[in-house]
DNA sequence: ATGAAAGCGCTAACAT
DNA sequence: ATGTTAGCGCTTTCAT
């Protein structure tokens, strides 16, 4: 392969003057910047991304480090950190942790050796232990989807607890009284601050003593078993609230097999959904999160920090979730089954 | 950061010590061994692996092109790739082309400059000038999901017309004889291998005269398009077989617009369809990809390329599709409608 | 507007 | 079993 000492042997100036030209970087007559562009064309040079790094430590790489890509929601989200990443010169390394700190451990590891210049961390474990060994080593974080304790940082998510109220408050306008919500761990703050918003309406309904609560994993079989749970107990809910899509899922499939029908029988609601294209007629009422937007937002935090636009590092961007009412959640039955 | 230097200071011994450490390589006795461990931990050392891949001529990255890792097709194969990189202490750049070959293009060129070891590619455009390009620049290759033409390249990818075959035969054993397929770019294999099966079909069955091919995209527009076309046609199809999962999706849109009930009305098959995970109650009859192993196996094929565990770079290997029958076909209507 | 020298952090090649 | 030397390809720094 050839390097800048060939192309500058061929356009007969020195390296340091194709440097130059590749970086536009500094002054360069336009005479001398034709014979190296033609210089390089010739040889088909490419310039080494290794040495350039090694040398101006400048690695022009992010991270994302997601929970599992294999979820819409965050292949959304790599998307709008794709685009904004790439139309900025900048590559993704994309990192699944499975909810696993281990593996968070492991992949921060990975990224310090790499010498990303950011990484765009959805934290599995519900601490700064990552956030904090990233800074140290010198690499800017921002913190997506899930706030971290003890540590103020860039943060981009969406209004879990807005978005959890309203989409209680609706249940609630249609009667229901009895309304179980399930969630994911109770260390992640998206899955914490759902159960707030959720009581926040309950309370402001006076309805506070009905409270049902069931943490789990952000996966179907949560969403499964805590419903066969909830069904089986002398609290009957007459309404669902779902803490993401696989749980969602999990929900109407456990009511499917216990012969309930939504919403003639129960009502669910919940977050994040899946996208249109995907979905042959949507159906459920859910508050959804702009999961791409958020990628995009936490990118261009993420490259303004890098570049050292931002003194701040503790900016916390929230957007808004989007109620959209659908058929899933309808009147509570006053008929007793 | 510290640096093997700093590391080799700490401990007493020469950096190219610390790096048979760091490497496992060479001889090294037990006691200094453990006395550079104890420096490397005591500074927290981490090595730097663009000094390392500039000197070694290995970057241990490698990279999976795919059209859009928004379709969970591509999201499973992802996945696989991963997983088994990660075992193989490899990281993974993704990069979306959309099916465009000038982006396609750009990022053969990004990753000649991150010199990643290898490329997992799903061409974009029905040509080998990718191909040809980052083997010019000795990066390894493997193509997945499509065959490139003109040029033989170590291939993954799954038996396009023998699932197709069956799909059409099953139609046909349900009495349907008017079958419509949609499917994508007539310059992609997947494309129109998908018709060489459905063709060969009719074809056994006497069917020929009755063929009816639509061109497109892999998308849900076309899906919808197409059948709407279809439907208007002087033969109108009693079933339909869509290519993908998104042209499922547009075929069965349309066809809902137009009262029409599946598969009372019309039978619909496909390929690909959506995990599990998503899905409430599986629907389609379809044609399964083993998306997750042809990522795994091509990730493993491109490592052996890579380690030069093999000689022969035009090994080909094509994975069963998996048929599921479900409820989205059914024998055809005899009154007519 | 261009160049010379040096060095980023590591490991290959060659000692000892 | 360990060390010395050199250099991967580039860009920073300091000339001119």
């Amino acid at each position: 392969m050839p390097t800048v000492l060939d192309v500058a042997k061929v356009a007969g100036v020195a390296p340091i003057t194709v440097s130059r030209v590749i970086n536009n970087s500094g002054y360069i007559s336009q005479e001398t910047k034709e014979k190296v562009e033609a210089a390089i064309i010739e040889l088909g040079y490419v310039p080494n991304t290794l040495a350039r790094g090694l040398r101006s430590k400048r690695t022009n790489s992010l991270a994302l480090v997601v929970a599992d890509i294999t979820n819409p929601y965050f292949t959304s989200m790599a998307r709008g950190v794709e685009d904004v990443a790439g139309s900025s010169g900048y590559s993704v390394i994309y990192c699944n942790t499975d909810e696993s700190e281990t593996k968070e451990d492991k992949y921060a590891n990975i990224l310090v050796q790499r010498q990303v210049d950011g990484v765009l961390l959805v934290p599995a474990g519900g601490n700064a232990r990552t956030v904090k060994y990233l800074e140290n080593n010198k690499i800017d974080v921002v913190v997506l989807d899930r706030r971290v304790p003890e540590k103020n940082t860039n943060l981009v998510c969406s209004d879990s607890v807005n978005g959890a109220k309203e989409l209680t408050d609706l249940l609630i306008k249609l009667g229901h009284q009895q309304i179980a919500i399930i969630t994911g761990p109770d260390n992640v703050s998206t899955s914490t601050d759902r159960v707030v918003g959720y009581r926040n309406s309950l309370e402001e309904a006076g309805l506070s003593a009905n409270e049902q609560v069931y943490f789990g994993g952000f996966n179907q079989q949560t969403g499964y078993e805590s419903t066969r749970i909830a069904m089986r107990s002398s609290q009957k809910p007459t309404a669902f609230f779902a803490a993401n899509n696989f749980i969602l899922i999990g929900v109407v499939k456990a009511l499917r097999e216990l012969n309930l029908k939504v919403p003639e029988d129960v009502s669910v609601v919940g977050f994040d959904d899946f996208p249109e294209s995907m979905l042959i007629e949507p159906f459920f009422t859910v508050a959804i999160q702009p999961a791409y937007e958020m990628g995009q937002k936490a990118a261009e935090l993420l490259i303004k920090q890098i570049n050292g636009e931002i003194v701040d590092n503790s900016q916390t961007i929230i957007l808004p979730t989007d109620i959209i009412v659908r058929r899933s959640a309808g009147p509570v039955r006053n008929n007793p089954r």
